[in-house]
DNA sequence: ACCTGAACACCGTTCAAGT
DNA sequence: ACCTGAACACCGTTCAAGT
């Protein structure tokens, strides 16, 4: 018997490589939420110890990228909304490039901030340049316009992902509730006048205006006619 | 002489209260950024113990929270542009918002999940809706605006300040320009074609488009119209 | 009521040493 | 080249005990 063979407790442990690592990374993530995800949690999952993942992964922030671009292979990008319009099309990518960013709020929270340069979010911009140039939208409102679509999206999802999961963030959201109502008519008058109106709606209902709206503008709008 | 002056090494040691607390966690941050100040570093810094602090912080989201209410107070409402229109302040007055958050990206990442329900963040929301109303907005475009406003000013700060701050985001950056250009034209067309207006522009150009892109649609778009 | 020492249960990252 | 044990330098939060 060769020595290889001779203790044989858990299933052979696999080599390490960048793509297993970020494969058990995600499922780690779907089991226990991205603030499980550490390197040390992720080390033990592999079987090995913090520093190996050193090889193949800069810091943590890398990690948490290639896990986003992960998630973004899972956004659809094929919907054949039947008779929709460009724009219906569009607000459907973007509605479900939403939910998938729902389910996790620290991956969005990140996305924000470290852009992913992976292959799937190139396919999110091909398809929503291609809708957006379907729709006779010039090309430069086009790219800028892409930009604050996804911007929105993502910080949307940020906000009432974080809402649900933290029970502190629905906390903070009826503490504005109630200092909305609360403002004073003589020092906020404004506010008060709009206290139902600033938080009215649904989150798909201000998703669909916010899309709305930045169509509307993205369209109305050229950079250089100021 | 009074045990109570026996030893005087440093000078009297404050009585702990909310507010002092959070001076000194504001004079933390700017010393040594927002990543600095945590619950141990402000004890030490407030000469006591961690668990001083929670006497009067529930934990490190509410101390954010208050960090960045206290920072609100620092945005000018009062920009009185000689000569400016409605928009012209609206944008002034977002561009400052934008600056103060743009000296701490960790705050304007907080910012986006965890809204402050501070007396500053109220002001700010009066401010804004009294200049929509100025400009003839309908009440519930305006306060559905608001939002859209402040959350793609602080999506865009967070982004913007993190790449001056951290080196990766920099390089996130332009591996971003790489992948752009690099990409293939039968597979992503028209990534490839756009690839220079995606990244042109500079922050200041993108936001004054993205503001006046934002409240043209604001001014068009009624939430009942679809 | 307010304050705190000490502990519990964790982190990211580096580096010298091994294979 | 790849991998790792061990260490360094930290974290947030709780809780029993003190004043």
């Amino acid at each position: 018997m060769p020595a290889s063979q001779s203790r044989r407790e858990r299933p052979a442990k696999p080599a390490l490589t960048r793509e297993g690592i970020i494969d058990t990374a995600v499922k780690l993530m779907e089991q226990e939420g991205l603030q499980r995800v550490t390197m040390r949690r992720l080390a033990q999952a592999l079987d090995t110890g913090p520093a190996s993942l050193y090889v193949y992964l800069a810091n943590t922030a890398e990690l948490h990228a290639a896990i986003l671009d992960r998630l973004l292979g899972r956004v659809d990008l094929d919907v054949t909304l039947a008779g929709a319009d460009w724009r219906g099309r569009l607000d459907a990518v973007l509605a479900n490039y939403e939910e998938v960013l729902f389910a996790h709020p620290a991956l969005a929270r990140s996305a924000l901030v470290a852009r992913p340069a992976g292959g799937n979010y190139l396919a999110l911009l091909e398809t929503l340049l291609a809708l957006l140039a379907e729709g006779g939208v010039p090309d430069l409102q086009a790219a800028w316009g892409v930009d604050v679509l996804l911007q929105t999206a993502t910080a949307s999802a940020a906000e009432h992902s974080a809402r649900r999961e933290d029970s502190n963030a629905e906390q903070d959201w009826n503490q504005l509730r109630q200092a909305l109502a609360g403002a004073s008519p003589d020092v906020h008058p404004h506010v008060r006048a709009q206290a139902d109106n600033l938080v009215s709606g649904t989150p798909a209902e201000r998703r669909r205006w916010g899309i709305d709206t930045l169509l509307n503008g993205i369209q109305a709008t050229t950079p250089q006619s100021w």
